[in-house]
RNA sequence: GCGGACGUGGUGGAACCGGUAGACACACAGGACUUAAAAUCCUGAGGCUUAACCGCCGUGAGGGUUCGAGUCCCUCCGUCCGCACCA
């Protein structure tokens, strides 16, 4: 029989067009079935789809068409993270409009999305950029201002002086500016913030109820959130040396037990008390600033020694007033965190220690390690910041440091400073409000007017939106709404007067904190259809990168809740995402030429395999170097292009190789021997779907009465294999469902060369699954065998087949023999065998004889359905 | 420095709860078909030893628990990731 290869680029252009045509992917927000929100972080609109894109969305297609085969209404649209920097940049670079090329990258990007063959509903599709989209967030931002959840103040953010904008700080790279390369300032400017903090507790405490999410994930958010539980301490300071109006110093600590091992106070250049005394003494005032300026550079911050000036006040001790500790300004000392303000006891923390080491302060022991003495013990080189026995601390000694803790806080808490206690308990976060300010055009517009009489004032909701205006400039650096030439001049909407708007825009990752919800219902009227909302919400598998691990992902834990509280979602659902799945990134090797250039890997050929591997560039004719593996980047040059993929072996094929081999949360390898492996494969299925089209039974034939031994067979390994594949698919373990695949098309292919009784009923019945089987992974490809076994019909529309449990189990099953724990032999014997039965049996078996050595058997242990030990 | 993850053939990886380690794929070798190549099909393969069977060794290293450890515990080594003067 002569088979034709299967076309994939032909016919997945084909299978596309039908299922556009059908809807089948257009879910109801009405629907009986149980729901399933399968989400795929959505991409920025740069331009071209990566290898990234076509993993990640690959997985969620195959979640997504799995769930829709088990009778679930599936939820899985697609839309565009459209504000950004990059649009304004290319504005300025190639003389366009962030709009335009924004919409002109979009409309490429979903053209190579369709061509992925993804079960997208695209009758939910929005960009962030639209109108639509941000008038409803300008509406959110009113909500939460009025809920006092956004607010503004004054803070320290990184300045770019040629682009004349706040940087965020992973765009500062070693001081500098990551696209202008000028020095990044520290400048106090006013900006709107986003109260996280007031969910900090709530944040870390339910991370323990995502249990779907990974681990990871979980860790790096909680420490990103940093939780310590702590005692406020106000320490009083000797009048005589002490600034006018500064009676006391209040710091926090979380080691209040190590009191008495006090040697210095601790305050940050710019704290009131420093700055208070640097008024009064040059030197200081000096050191200050020289700490200040520091502070800029992350490099710097890394390696600078710890450095101290003795300002001269004295701090009285809590439990001693005759007991002074003298009080410096550091530059290690951070003032946004705790007080800003702290104790040193050199021996019980190292960065204490090499402080009191370089200005020759005390070095008390006061916590005695397990299994120390007191007599000896002394601290070298190393603070010991464990728990211990208290030691040279007063009525503290002997206790443990848990018990020294409550014994300390308990006692300050009901001392007196003037009329307040000296000790408070205190929680302290990492976390720090969101500061969502950015100086830029291609942004969601604040929707607040400042006026010199009313101060800020909302815009009122009748006159949202406020649009971006069209006409902006982008011929020079800095905020084009700041120096629009109309724009900004309003009315004040309470006074009338002349008034300004706000020129700052939303930091994008507001618009994704929310983007999810707007699925939901995208063409509500309000920003959120509650009703809509609650039958979606929560996504039940959500994948993207890891790198989002804390930002967006942290984000829109905190401004879901914030919706919640300003009654935009149901109130009691306080986590929008159910499951994180975070994938590995796309690898490739790297190429550099003989001049040091990188080349594409289109650009060389590989020779030979092994030690004599070598790559030769095409171009010139000379060999190349073969560089490390490294995540496909643009700098590297390590990219391969999907649309080439996609034209040449097909979508299914891209598919394919993303998910074997590489378990989705690993990196995986891009290659193009895998790529042909995957290729080889999909002519392989289809090969052997027209050879059991060709001998099979006809489509709907009833079982026969009797099958043969070899019908059975093939039987019981289809419905295992359909059994296992849906257990990994749900699993999220793509790479092991495709080994099952693989496997079961090795038993199809060699059942498809045998005879037997109820064979040909067998084949269809086996046929039929495999085509199943591939269907959530290779949708064109599945299509197109459905086709070829007769139906006129969709596999992206028929029910995921119902494995039968009678034939998941085995009569007879194969069991390992161990004799002292080593294998010896196996044991075929009736899957229900009493153990007596498979004890005489192992024992008869010729290799337990001879392994035994004519010694008795001492103890036999018998796993029913696993293993013998013979023990001797 | 702190926190976390990982370490299995030539390669990617599989192994549910502690129960036959290496499924499946890639690469490789041999063979069939072919004038030849491609494509396809068949066969082989962890290491050592052996003509072969047998046997021994084997999941980064060392130790422990157990009838039995890739899996659990301890120590060490290596790789990767996150945070980093956080009081």
């Amino acid at each position: 029989m002569a088979t034709e290869r299967y076309n994939a680029p032909a016919r997945e252009k084909h299978w596309q067009q039908v299922w556009e045509k059908a809807g089948i992917f257009c879910a109801s927000n009405d629907d009986p079935r149980p729901k399933c929100y399968v989400l795929e972080m959505f991409p920025y609109p740069s331009g071209r789809i990566h290898m990234g894109h076509v993993r990640n969305y690959t997985m969620g297609d195959v979640l997504a068409r799995y769930k829709r085969a088990k009778g679930f209404n599936v939820l899985h649209p697609m839309g565009w993270d459209a504000f950004g920097m990059p649009a304004e940049n290319a504005a300025i670079e190639r003389k366009t409009h962030p709009s335009r090329w924004t919409h002109a990258n979009i409309d490429a990007m979903k053209g190579q999305l369709k061509s992925m063959g993804l079960s997208l509903e695209w009758d939910r599709e929005f960009a962030t950029c639209d109108v639509d989209y941000y008038e409803h967030q300008q509406k959110l931002f009113l909500d939460l201002l009025n809920k006092g959840l956004a607010y503004r103040k004054s803070s320290k953010v990184n300045w770019d002086p040629v682009d004349q904008t706040v940087l965020a700080n992973e765009q500062v790279i070693d001081g500098r500016g990551w696209r202008s390369g000028a020095l990044v300032e520290q400048r106090e400017l006013t900006q709107w913030f986003f109260k996280i903090t007031a969910y900090s507790d709530e944040l870390l405490d339910a991370l323990s109820t995502l249990d779907k999410w990974p681990e990871k994930v979980r860790l790096m958010q909680a420490n990103w959130i940093g939780r310590s539980d702590g005692l406020l301490i106000r320490w009083g300071l000797d009048k005589r040396t002490a600034p006018k109006g500064h009676a006391e110093l209040e710091i926090y600590t979380t080691r209040p037990d190590t009191l008495f091992g006090a040697s210095f106070m601790a305050v940050a250049p710019d704290h009131p008390l420093a700055q208070a005394a640097a008024k009064e003494n040059e030197a200081l005032a000096e050191f200050c600033i020289e700490c200040q300026r520091k502070g800029t550079s992350l490099a710097e911050l890394e390696t600078a020694e710890k450095k101290g000036f003795d300002t001269g006040i004295r701090a009285i001790h809590p439990f001693d007033k005759e007991w002074r500790v003298p009080v410096y300004v550091a530059n290690f000392i951070l003032m946004d965190y705790g007080t800003g303000a702290i104790f040193g006891c050199p021996s019980a923390d190292q960065r204490d220690l090499e402080f009191a080491r370089a200005y020759e302060l005390p070095v008390v022991p006061v916590i005695l390690p397990p299994g120390e003495k007191a007599e000896t013990f002394t601290i070298g080189a190393t603070a010991f910041d464990g728990e211990g026995t208290l030691i040279n601390s007063r009525f503290l000694d002997g206790m443990t440091t848990r018990d020294a803790v409550e014994e300390v806080a308990t006692r300050l808490e009901h001392a007196k400073l003037g009329s307040r206690p000296v000790g408070t308990r205190k929680v302290n976060y990492r976390l720090r409000d969101w500061g969502i300010s950015r100086q830029r055009y291609w942004g969601c517009p604040i929707p607040v007017i400042h006026c010199d009489e009313c101060g800020v004032v909302p815009v009122p909701e009748k006159d949202l939106p406020v649009r971006l205006p069209e006409d902006a400039a982008f011929d020079r650096p800095g905020n084009p709404l700041d120096r629009h030439p109309t724009w900004k001049h309003v009315p004040c909407p309470a006074c009338a007067k002349p008034a300004r708007r706000e020129t700052d825009t939303m930091d994008t990752f507001v618009d994704s904190s929310w983007y999810f919800v707007r699925f939901t219902a995208p063409h509500a009227k309000d920003p959120v259809d509650k009703k809509a909302a609650d039958y979606w919400l929560p996504v039940d598998q959500y994948i993207g990168g890891i790198e989002h691990a804390i930002l967006h992902l942290l984000y829109s834990r905190f401004f879901y809740r914030a919706m919640a509280d300003t009654g935009h979602v149901r109130k009691n659902l306080r986590e929008p995402f159910a499951a994180l799945f975070t994938q590995g990134m796309v690898t490739h090797e790297t190429y550099k030429s003989q001049t040091g250039a990188w080349l594409l890997p289109a650009e060389i050929a590989v020779e030979g395999e092994g030690e004599a591997r070598k790559a030769i560039e095409i171009a010139t004719g000379k060999p190349a170097q073969i560089g490390a593996i490294e995540k496909m980047s643009k700098s590297r040059k390590n990219l391969v292009d999907p649309d080439d993929i996609i034209a040449r072996w097909g979508a299914d094929c891209a598919r394919w190789f993303m998910l074997s081999d590489s378990p989705p949360e690993r990196d995986v390898i891009w290659t193009e021997a895998g790529v042909a492996g995957a290729g080889r494969f999909i002519q392989r299925v289809w090969r052997l779907i027209e050879d059991v089209a060709e001998t099979a039974a006809p489509r709907g034939a009833a079982m026969p009465a009797a099958l043969g031994p070899e019908a059975a067979e093939l039987r019981r390994s289809a419905h295992k294999a359909l059994d296992a594949v849906a257990r990994n698919v749900e699993g999220l373990r793509f790479n092991v469902a495709v080994a099952q695949i693989y496997e079961f098309t090795n038993v199809l292919s060699a059942a498809a060369s045998k005879s037997g009784q109820g064979l040909d009923w067998a084949l269809r019945e086996a046929g039929e699954f495999l085509v199943q089987m591939i269907g959530p992974m290779m949708p064109h490809l599945a299509e197109e065998c459905w086709a070829r076994l007769g139906y006129n019909t969709l596999v992206a529309n028929r029910p995921w087949p119902v494995a039968d449990p009678a034939l998941l189990v085995d009569d007879k099953i194969t069991i390992a023999v161990q004799v002292n724990g080593k294998r010896r032999d196996e044991l075929v014997i009736a899957r229900d065998a009493a153990t007596e039965e498979i004890e005489a049996a192992a024992l008869r078996l010729e290799t337990v004889v001879r392994a035994l050595e004519g010694r008795p058997a001492k103890k036999i242990i018998v796993v029913p359905q696993r293993i013998v030990n013979v023990v001797a």
